[in-house]
DNA sequence: CGAATGACCAAGC
DNA sequence: GGCTTGGCCATTC
């Protein structure tokens, strides 16, 4: 892909994109990649409007917990999770600690 | 083009 | 310690 000239909706098409099977990334993370730290709702509002062939249930909120507008619920999420052996908890939290993931690790 | 929304985040009570 | 309020900023109607 090329670099710059890249809208912030695009920039989150290419980095949701990128996540590796078995990790997972924060809203506000991935709107501080694409230019924008305070943007996470914007993240979200894209995860909504934006392309449903992305990943979006490798894409948690900061506190390591499941999104809640998922379609189907987190439920849903959960098992797309644990099909890619992240391992989530009665919550629908994750292991921040080790499943979230940076591009430039 | 203007106003409202939103799959969040951080701070306050 | 958990719930409520406000602010953020791009996308959508």
């Amino acid at each position: 892909m090329d670099y710059k000239e890249a809208n912030f909706t695009t920039k989150v098409y290419e980095v949701v994109a990128q996540i590796p099977t078995g990790r997972v990334m924060t809203y506000g993370q991935i709107a501080a990649l694409c230019g924008s730290a305070r943007a996470a709702r914007i993240v979200g509002g894209i995860a909504h409007y934006g392309d449903p062939n992305l990943p979006w249930h490798r894409v948690v909120n900061k506190n390591g917990v499941l999104a809640s507008g998922f379609p189907g619920g987190r439920a849903a999420q959960a098992a797309l999770l644990a099909s890619e052996n992240i391992s989530s908890d009665s919550n629908f939290k994750i292991d921040v600690h080790t499943l979230i993931w940076h591009p430039n690790e």
